[in-house]
DNA sequence: TATGAATGAGCGTTCATTCAT
DNA sequence: CATGAATGAACGCTCATTCAT
C-alpha cells in the first residue's frame, strides 16, 4: 500500500537512517531496523537503495554536500581569510555536533568496513578540505599567514578540528572542560599555527 | 580440563581477545572465536567476564593502563618539560598506529552505545590525560611555557593528537600528504600552543 | 510503452528465459533478472504466463518441440534405419551436450517437485521417443534390426543416451575416460542392442 | 533442551535431510526445513554440520558406503563374472530406486552448485566404478567377456545404468513402459555388450 | 573449574508474486 | 498493454548467551 508519495520513501529512508546511526551507530545499524522503523517491509529499501552501502553511501554524500554548502557559505571567504579562518573551524565543528550521525560515516568509518567509497564521491570530500586550503592560500598571498605547504597545514587544522569533534560527540572530553573552552582553545591553536 | 592454575585463564582470555581485536577489529570480535583462539569453550569466558561488553572493558581498561606506564616512562618527565611533552606526543601517536582496533575500542567506541562504561574506569582513563597535565604544570612553573589552565590545555593538546591518530587509522588523510609531515606539523602546532 | 506488436513479448520472453537459462542454470533463473534482460518490468512476465513454472513449462515444450525437429530432419530416417539410429544418437547427445542447463529442466526435473506439468505437454516429450520407435520399427520392418517391443528398445536406447548425456552434464565422468570414446562405445552398445 | 543423547541429532539431521531430499529435491532443501523437521532450532545443526554443503558431502559419503558395501558384497564376485555383472546391475539398480535422495545427491548434483565435493570422497566414489571394472577385466581373463579397455566398458556400463535410475526416479519412463521390462532389457543390453 | 548442547534473535539479501493504476 | 510500489517468506549463516551437568 503506497503510503505516501512514491520518491518521499527515499527520503524517508536516508532520513530515519540518520537518526538510527545518532541512535545505535553504525555498528548496529541494520536494514531491518531501518525498515520497522519507518514502517515498510525491509524489502522495499532495496526498491531505492541497491544495499546497504550504497544506502550509506548515499547519506556521506549528502552530509558531504551539506558541510560543503555550509562552509562555502562564509561571507568574503576569500577576501577576509583571518576570519574566514575562525568560521571555517566555527562551522565545521557545529556541522558535527549538530549532525553527528553524518560526521560518524563521514569521517569516522573505516573504509575497509564498507565496499569501497566510490572515487568520485572522495571527490566530494576532498572539496572541504579545499576549502581550508584555498582561504589559508588567500591568507598567505595577502601575507596575512605563514608561508608553506597549504594542503598540508588546511589538513593539520583539520586533524585538530576532527579531534575536537570526535571527542565531543563520543563524550570522551572530561566532564570539568566545558566543550565552548576546549573549542576556543582549540581554535586559538589552529590560528596561532596557521599564523596571523 | 583444567590446563594451568585458574586464573591465568583470565589473562589468557585478555590478551588472545586483544591480540583478536588487533588483527581482525572489533566488529570481528566474537565470544566464539577468542574461545577457540584460547582453546577453551566459549562458555568458559563467562566464568571470568559476566559478558562481551565487560570484557572489553576490561581491556580498555588495560590499554589505558598501558598507554600510561609508556608516557610515564619518558625520562626528566618532569624536569625537561619541553622535551617531555614532544616525546608524549611521540609516544600517544605511535600507541595509536600500531595498534589501530585497539586504539579504536580505547577512544572511538562510544560509551553510551556499550553497557554503561563504569565510573571509576573513567578515571583511569583520566590517568593519561593528566599525565599532559602535569607536563605543562611543570613547564608552566619552570616558565617554559605561558600560563593558563593546564588541564584545559592539555585536553587541547589531546585533541590534536586524537584527530591526528584517528585520521590516519581512517585513512582519510589525502594520500599527497606524507603522514610523517603530518605528524610534526601537528607537534609544531601542540608545542607552539603550549608555548615554547 | 509498447515497443514491439503485443504477443512480440511473450516471444521475447521465452527466447530471453531459455538464453538466461543456458547462461546461468535453472538455479539462478529468477524472473526479475528475465525481466531486467529484456528490458520490461518483471509484472509484464505475468501477462503472458501465469507464473514462473508455467514459463518453465512452456520452454520445456519448445525444448522438446526442437529437439523433435532436429531429429525429424535426419535424411532417409525411415529409409536407411540403421544409419539413422546412429545420427538419431548423435543428434540427441549432441543437443544435450550444447544446452546443458536446457537439457536439465528439460528431462531431469522432477515433474512432482514443479506444478503438475500439464498432461498434454507430456505427450509432446514423447513424441522424440516416438521417432526412436518409428526408426526401430522400420528396421524391423526391413528385418535389419532383431524382432521385439520397439517402443520398450526405443525407451532402452534412450535411458542409455540419457544416462550418457547425463553423467557428462554433471561432469561426474572419470579424467581418464574420454568423452568421444565413451560415447562411441555407448553408441555401438545401442546399436548392437537394437541389432543390426 | 536435550531431547535425546548427544550425537544421535546428528543422525537424525542426516536422516532427516535424507528425507527431506526425497520429498522435496535438493534445490529446495534448506537448512530451516532440516531443522524444523526434527523439531530444532537451525543453529543446531550447524553443531554438527559446519555448513550445508558439509552436511550434504556427508550424505554422499554415506551413500558411497552403502552403495560400496551393498556390491562388494555380491558371492563370488570374481569367480564367477557372468553372474556377478548382472547382480552388479541388480544391486545399482535397486539401489537408486531404493535411496533415490542418496542417488540424487550421490550423482546428479552438479559439482558447480555445490562447494567442490574433496578430493578424497571423490576416490570413494570411484570404487563403486572400479567394482565393475574388476569384474569386466576378471571375465575377460577368464574369456569370457570381450576384451577392450574395461574402464571404459564400465563406464559405458554405468552410464545405461544411471540414464535407467535417473528416468525411473524422476518418472519420465512412459506410463505404458513396465519398469521391470525396461530394467531387463538394459540388463541385456549391457551384458550382451560387455559380451557373454 | 569447565563444558556440551542448545537457542532466539538477528544479519543482508533474493525471490515470486500482488495490486492499483 | 504495461508498470511502479510493495511485500511476506525464505535463504545460509553468525552471534551472545543460557543452562544443566
Amino acid at each position: 500500500m503506497a503510503r505516501t508519495s512514491g520518491t518521499n520513501l527515499r527520503r524517508e529512508i536516508l532520513d530515519t537512517t540518520r537518526r538510527l546511526l545518532i541512535q545505535d551507530g553504525y555498528q548496529n545499524l541494520s536494514m531491518r531496523k531501518i525498515a520497522n522503523a519507518i514502517g515498510y517491509s525491509a524489502t522495499s529499501i532495496y526498491l531505492y537503495f541497491e544495499n546497504k552501502d550504497n544506502l550509506v553511501h548515499a547519506l556521506i554524500d549528502e552530509g558531504m554536500e551539506k558541510m560543503q554548502q555550509l562552509l562555502l557559505g562564509i561571507d568574503n571567504l576569500l577576501t577576509d581569510p583571518l576570519k574566514a579562518l575562525r568560521e571555517l573551524c566555527n562551522r565545521y565543528v557545529a556541522f558535527g555536533l549538530e549532525n553527528p550521525e553524518y560526521y560518524e560515516v563521514m569521517f569516522q568509518l573505516h573504509p575497509a568496513r564498507m565496499a569501497r567509497y566510490p572515487v568520485e564521491k572522495y571527490r566530494k570530500a576532498r572539496k572541504n578540505l579545499e576549502v581550508f586550503r584555498d582561504v589559508i592560500e588567500a591568507g598567505q598571498r595577502m601575507s596575512l599567514f605563514r608561508e608553506g605547504d597549504a594542503l598540508l597545514k588546511a589538513t593539520a587544522v583539520w586533524t585538530s578540528l576532527h579531534g575536537l569533534v570526535s571527542l565531543l560527540i563520543a563524550q570522551r572530553v572530561d566532564q570539568q572542560i566545558a566543550p565552548e573552552d576546549l573549542q576556543e582553545r582549540v581554535f586559538d591553536q589552529v590560528v596561532a599555527f596557521v599564523g596571523g
